[in-house]
DNA sequence: CGGGACATTGAGCGAAGTCAAAATTAGTGG
DNA sequence: CCACTAATTTTGACTTCGCTCAATGTCCCG
């Protein structure tokens, strides 16, 4: 079947200019082909649409191929927690491994493009494939560890200093991806920072004006500069003392 | 070496009394012999010591066969923030896999007892069985999820609330190992509990004291005894309304 | 029996939440 | 392109939950 075989090729992982980026990172050129028969398609989600959402049959994980997702999850009561924001060449999914079924929802912030990876043909390939199998394990355990982030400032830092460690954290990520690191565009709004951040809208909006008025960031709705990083650093730390 | 061939004998997961609880569970015979050839090991860590700490590489992770544990992380501030209690047949050290050393401690609340599970042969038997390699994936990803939802406690819920979600999530592991649900010992101290939830140690005792003095649990010290559970169910649900 | 760790309780304060209103922006259709 | 609506954000005033500081109480263990 060339249309499928021709699907194949336009997605795979071995010609993705993502590969230092995503799963494949530093991949043998046989492990890569393993990775590439494994991931089947590519996907569109358009802004405001769920790559997966919680109760959905665990299937895949996916990479996010361009654009920008948020993760939550929803209480009984339907109370949003957003869990994560997640961009080019990071996996969601993970959350649906353990019971067969996603407890999260994962929707695209801007029109967006994914990698489906049918989980069972990872799992098989990484039986194959020892470095690929420990790339897996690694990406997972880095989730964890990302999460525990999460915890730390949640469990103890004050509004500033949340917010301060959250840009910091996307600007290293866009850094990482080779955007300048001062400079971004914020793809959620307010109130999912709020959410994520667990503290609201009001606070939020006041805390980026306190750091504006600072000279610490220069705020523009969703564009923000950071002006003195260092200074940034150090809030985030707790700077209390 | 009988010495070695007898310590094996003494650790084998198709003998422990907790395969039904921890990573065996359901595993053929045969992928039962792969894992009881991957661990090694059953190591005792005393009340106050650690199985590993913050920057320790990574080689192994550790089963609790009994006792009990906090994992935290701490800031280059010095803060410390608990991020989890395990307890018999939890899985500890996932943290570990994704940099090669461990981010986290993980301290023994009481004198408990570890099982060492090197990685790299659990690596090595999970390639030749896909029932154990969905077992290791499972359980990491179950990690994932409890993580989550412990950001949803704080990013969202009031003191009490807090308390009585954690108080219904150790009753619910404890039954799950047996114990009555209602009556628990508390491993952990007022301050531990604070850290974990996100509140200073006199918010947690003085919550206490408001859970007491509404008849929903009786409190002595470190016992806990939960008197009315669909109430204590109805309050971490966020009864506000 | 005394010392130290841990826990409880009280009083006052402050950071952030709530409620409310205004301002700004984005989106839509004529 | 512009007018109009809806959504988002900002700002203000007030309240409150939980933190801080401080004192007291209790248990454990030498």
């Amino acid at each position: 079947m060339s249309t499928a075989s021709s699907s194949r090729a336009q997605v795979a992982c071995s010609h993705c200019n993502l590969r230092e980026l995503c799963l494949p990172v530093g991949l043998s050129a046989e492990d890569m082909a393993r990775l590439d028969d494994a991931i089947s398609e590519r996907r569109p989600v358009l802004r405001g649409a769920a790559a997966f959402s919680a109760g959905d049959r665990f299937t895949a994980l996916f990479a996010v191929r361009a654009g920008f997702f948020k993760t939550s999850i929803t209480t009984a009561e339907g109370r949003e927690q957003i869990t994560g924001f997640q961009t080019t060449g990071e996996l969601l999914g993970m959350d649906g491994i353990g019971t067969g079924a996603h407890s999260a929802t994962a929707s695209a912030l801007e029109d967006s493009q994914i990698c489906v990876i049918p989980f069972a043909e990872l799992e098989d390939a990484s039986r194959q494939s020892a470095e690929l199998q420990r790339r897996v394990h690694r990406v997972m355990s880095r989730e964890i560890v990302r999460e525990q982030g999460v915890m730390l400032m949640l469990g103890g830092m004050r509004a500033e200093q949340r917010l301060a460690a959250f840009l910091l954290s996307l600007a290293k990520r866009l850094q990482a991806r080779g955007f300048a690191p001062a400079d971004m565009l914020l793809r959620m709004s307010r109130e999912e920072i709020g959410n994520y951040l667990g503290m609201t809208i009001e606070t939020v909006s006041r805390t980026f004006a306190k750091l504006r008025k600072d000279g610490v960031v220069a705020v523009d709705h969703r564009e923000i500069r950071i002006l003195r990083p260092d200074e940034l650093q150090t809030l985030a730390s707790g700077a209390s003392c």
